[in-house]
DNA sequence: TTGACATATCGAAATGTATCGATATATAAA
DNA sequence: TTTATATATCGATACATTTCGATATGTCAA
């Protein structure tokens, strides 16, 4: 069971979606392990602090949109895409239109 | 052409998830008008002050989520289901494993 | 075992956000 | 025109977030 709230907090910095971004296609220079980007990498493509990025990729993993792997003294991220893909699911209950339209009394809002 | 940051950040909220929600399925006491809900109903459905939800609708508006008509003294709210269906679309771009696996060099994270 | 390096955590400063009561603005009713 | 009501805006307060430098922690290499 996903976190909506946590979900959306966690894609509402530029700064993570651009790491998402990032992780989604990695440049060819990146090093890789099985699908999964270094976190040197990360850091290399956006312009922030040591500290921020993993403050960010920390924030990530909670949302549970970014798995996360030490293999020595590297870590290697993942996108969660099931995640992503449950979230899309609920974006898209919202998508359709829904109740029928009925009609509004003259003196609407009083009780 | 939608503003992603802005979108997510108004979707990071509670309360302003609880509206959308209300506004996707109001109550059926409510009165609607066209399919658009009444600001007042909004305001009974949730446990805030009535400044308060006028602050989330415009954030929720700006974002471009709710669309908003006045009619007389009320307001009037409508989901855009195009914007949240542009909002699941770049989710789902996420949701798909993407780019092929690549070895990583032992010296991972040099340069 | 010591030194170097990748990442996490801490503490602090700056900025942003949620919330409210009070008040302004606009519209309808009397 | 005056009064009542629906919503927006203002000013203030409390709290959360972003960001960083400094430092701690863990892991490899010499």
């Amino acid at each position: 069971m996903i976190e909506l709230d946590r979900i959306f907090k966690a894609l509402s910095d530029p700064a993570r979606v651009k790491i998402l971004g990032f992780l989604k296609s990695p440049g060819a220079d990146c090093c890789t392990f099985a699908g999964q980007i270094c976190a040197c990498d990360v850091e290399r493509s956006l312009n922030l602090s040591q500290a921020t990025i993993s403050h960010h990729m920390k924030l990530l993993i909670d949302a549970g949109l970014v798995s996360a792997t030490k293999r020595g003294r590297w870590m290697h991220y993942t996108l969660r895409t099931d995640v992503f893909a449950e979230a899309a699911t609920w974006l898209t209950a919202y998508a359709a239109p829904t109740s029928a339209p009925q009609a509004c009394p003259p003196n609407c809002g009083e009780l």
